[in-house]
DNA sequence: TTGTATGCGTTATCAA
DNA sequence: TTGATAACGCATACAA
């Protein structure tokens, strides 16, 4: 009996000490609120979280504990919570560059829709670094973030796979791994690439140069397969029309830089950029260049931002339904956390395209049978 | 005895179920070293922490219990170190929105800093709104971080000063309140403002316009005040020449038709749009005017973007320096944090001006004396 | 040099 | 209808 006595004075004194401390930190908590009522802490825990009527909390006891609650403006200690109940309401999103625009609008879809069902979303930038992907993976883990979104920087698979097998719910967005049990949502990028390409055909172009962005990346890959489908479909040759290797300006210029060196015949007459950034780079040559876009050349690009329509020209393009795919995207998720359920959605929302100023109805062009 | 007989077998009960639960959900804590070692939690967390040498735990026990976490795959559990230690080693941020690629360079900076520190950044965006910004505050403050960063939406000043004086640091971004006790870093709006105005008259430009953005955000009027002093400096008369409500498309494009519709002597010459926003507005309604860029008008504007070099003509502007900026606010902000000293500083970053092609030499012009 | 026990703030089990 | 208490995983004061 002695031990539990000791036990009993430990605890009074230990209340006594954080009831001061906690007094001087401003931090209340749900023992304080117990205190003033007079209450249990397990009676006041219920009340706040609602569970009054269930356990039959007689209505002045409700009133009294939120009364109190409110007077003391009480807030609950998430990380207690989240201890408790092993659950964060926190979301890891890993992004391969957040000052590039077109991931920022993710961001910013994804931000306000957690918000809006009560969870909050941990920014991550993996640079397109594998090695800081994986870094930055562990760290959401450690997190303890209840899911993951993530556009994937390469092909590497195996340590995202982990985490999913981990328990913790990994959804791809835009980027995804082919063959990879990791569900994904993202843009028809076959679909999109293919029906630009076939516009520019439809206007008479023929010579169509496609500046790529990252090679390891399978959206980039399916714009292609849909650029060159476009291509073989209407019968055109394609045999040296791909030519680029990252989403940057820099490989955009060069590669456009050696297109447009090459002799009159073997020029292009139509450029299709496979991202903003590389559009830049693509625009930066064809000034430097002193062309006119689109009588000298025209221009399309994957992926539409506002400033496009303020270039002059404006600038042709295929937009993707960021915001949609963002909404599902939260939506499954979160609907998943709640009933335990993986998420299963291998998706391909379809995009679609604006038309703007940068292409020229080609000189020769007769239009034989339908067009698109 | 009974009682403390009881407990013990609870306890013995529940560490094994502890450890079958455990297993099953592959989450690795402490006690599974401790178990696997034959060692106290005490030593294991020790050795984990790097105490070793201080608590001179012998090389053998250090060895075996870093072999056995690595073998585990052990990974500290945030949360349970973040509820005992009182720190989440998180920042909150909060930016009028996102999508805005200006803010998005700024959330660029700081998540890369804050997680080479090893802190992680919640993101959340206010969209400019008082309602929504107090909501996230709360929000913010029930997650617990140690530390915002803020750009603050209004005028609006005391939800922000309770938060800091709640003790959790609050920094402010870019924007600030005056007289408010919250420190901030940003540029020197004023300079910036008034050095491009200068290079205006120094180009001859004698009726130069203003189209500004939130008009209760101080970084719009200490520009608009940078503005208006230059003109003032050159005796230039600039009682009509500010215009403009918030820092949107829609905004910039109103004022600039208004202004375009002036009579000719009383149109301007020149528009500073102050905001990258404001300045796609005011090449909109330029671009419909029929009117070239600089031939018919000069722009210049405030923020840069890597676009605005792609532009036709590329754009003259005012670069802010945003990763000077979040790099020293992030750097004050950690410091305070680690020796528990409130972050003092209220900074102003000289931006720089990027001349580009959109600024005409006024016919007019002549040059008297020193030019800036 | 290592270990025992406690508490961080919360929820939930069991008891009354 | 309400309460006592264990447990979540960790760090640390105190003990040995």
């Amino acid at each position: 009996m002695r031990i539990v006595l000791v036990r009993v004075q430990q605890n009074a004194f230990t209340i006594n000490m954080n009831r001061q401390a906690l007094v001087m930190d401003k931090i209340i908590n749900i023992r304080h609120i117990a205190d003033k009522t007079a209450l249990s802490i397990t009676t006041v825990s219920r009340v706040l979280n609602g569970y009054s009527k269930q356990f039959r909390i007689s209505e002045a006891t409700t009133q009294r504990v939120l009364e109190v609650a409110k007077e003391l403006n009480y807030t609950p200690n998430q990380i207690a919570q989240s201890l408790r109940l092993k659950r964060t309401n926190t979301i890891g999103l890993m992004v391969p560059d957040i000052g590039n625009p077109f991931f920022a609008s993710m961001a910013k879809t994804i931000t306000a829709e957690s918000a809006s069902r009560g969870y909050s979303v941990i920014l991550t930038a993996s640079n397109d670094n594998y090695k800081t992907e994986k870094e930055l993976l562990s760290l959401l883990i450690s997190r303890n973030v209840d899911a993951m979104i993530m556009i994937p920087c390469g092909k590497e698979k195996k340590h995202i796979e982990a985490v999913s097998k981990r328990g913790i719910p990994v959804l791809f967005l835009d980027r995804y791994l082919e063959n990879s049990t990791i569900p994904f949502i993202t843009t028809d990028n076959y679909e999109g690439a293919y029906d630009i390409t076939q516009y520019l055909i439809s206007n008479g172009h023929r010579r169509i140069s496609c500046v790529q962005g990252a090679t390891d990346t399978v959206p980039n890959n399916r714009r292609i397969k849909g650029f060159l489908d476009a291509l073989v479909a209407n019968k055109i040759n394609s045999g040296y029309t791909i030519t680029g290797k990252d989403f940057s300006i820099e490989s955009g210029y060069i590669e456009t830089k050696i297109l447009l060196n090459r002799k009159d015949e073997e020029r292009p007459t139509a450029i299709f950029a496979l991202s903003t950034m590389t559009l830049l780079g693509v625009l930066k040559a064809i000034n430097e260049c002193k062309l006119i876009i689109p009588d000298d050349i025209s221009v399309v690009s994957f992926d539409n931002q506002p400033f496009l329509e303020y270039l002059n020209p404006s600038i042709t393009c295929v937009a993707q339904p960021i915001e949609e795919i963002c909404k599902i995207a939260i939506g499954k998720l979160i609907d998943g956390l709640d009933q335990k359920q993986p998420v299963v959605a291998n998706l391909f929302i379809k995009p679609t395209i604006i038309l703007r100023n940068s292409v020229k109805i080609e000189p020769s062009f007769r239009p034989e049978g339908e067009i698109c």
